[in-house]
DNA sequence: ATCGATGCAAAGCGTTTGCAGGGGT
DNA sequence: ACCCCTGCAAACGCTTTGCATCGAT
């Protein structure tokens, strides 16, 4: 079902992981990346809703599993309400405010980027005792006054 | 109810904050602090039913947030399975284990400290846009081979 | 044609809540 | 004496699952 151009990005993604290419991941994945607020699956739901009307919330979760699982999103928690899902998969840092719940990115002037060399460091260190690296996690939590 | 020495400093922070010293409190606390895997509300109540056989697993959510009410505990996320309880309030880095789930303290040799500079000047570009910071959760995440 | 993906409903898990009785202040 | 805390059971919110059907390859 091609309604209109597919993404091919996300259809070599997700063919690599054995997974299908479906107007519902599509249509997941494009809101996804059209918002900077990061989702949760209820969100996505609702706003994936207008173009796919009978999509279900089951498939909701079940696409952004696919997404996580072919490397084209990732799953955010809190210590309170629903995960939250960010497109980007590179490491960056997140800005969280406790009033809302919202998370969105740090937009970082350049001289203030996380130290690079120092997290180099630090996973060496940890590489040293067995332990492979997969993620650094970096929150920012808080509220806008 | 004193059946040994109490803690005069979770007893004050407990009263700062408006809320009861009671032994399952105390008995949460110390088991939280006994151990350097930050445990679920599952372990600790598989733990504290040793000193407290009738204790209710809802009681042990009830006293862990009383603990973070009162700045004695910190409650931490994961995208998947329970919370787990970290009786350290201080800034201090995680290593989650993805096989186990597991969390501990990333012990740091003294040159390799997060860079506290940094995580300052990133608190104040926040700052200059409103936002008043009260936490930076720093977790490094993957497996020991 | 095959076999994975969808949609629905029902179950699952971790956590919270309502309430009667007990314990801290 | 007051009222918070406990323990139990029942409810809750978010997420997953079982299954028949649909659709991508």
């Amino acid at each position: 079902m091609k309604t209109h151009q597919e993404n091919l990005e996300l259809r070599e993604a997700l063919a690599a992981a054995g997974l299908r290419y479906t107007a519902q991941r599509e249509a997941v994945y494009n809101y996804l990346r059209s918002v900077n607020t990061h989702p949760t699956a209820e969100e996505v739901y609702h706003a994936v809703r207008q173009q796919i009307p009978r999509i279900s919330l089951a498939t909701v979760y079940k696409c952004l599993d696919a997404l996580v699982a072919c490397g084209k999103a990732t799953k955010l928690t809190s210590t309170d309400g629903p995960a939250r899902y960010d497109h980007r998969t590179d490491r960056h840092v997140h800005v969280r405010d406790l009033k809302t719940g919202e998370v969105r990115d740090l937009e970082l002037p350049g001289h203030l980027q996380i130290h690079e060399h120092l997290q180099a460091q630090l996973a060496d260190v940890l590489r040293q005792n067995g332990f492979h690296l997969t993620d650094v996690r970096i929150e920012f939590v808080g509220y806008y006054v």
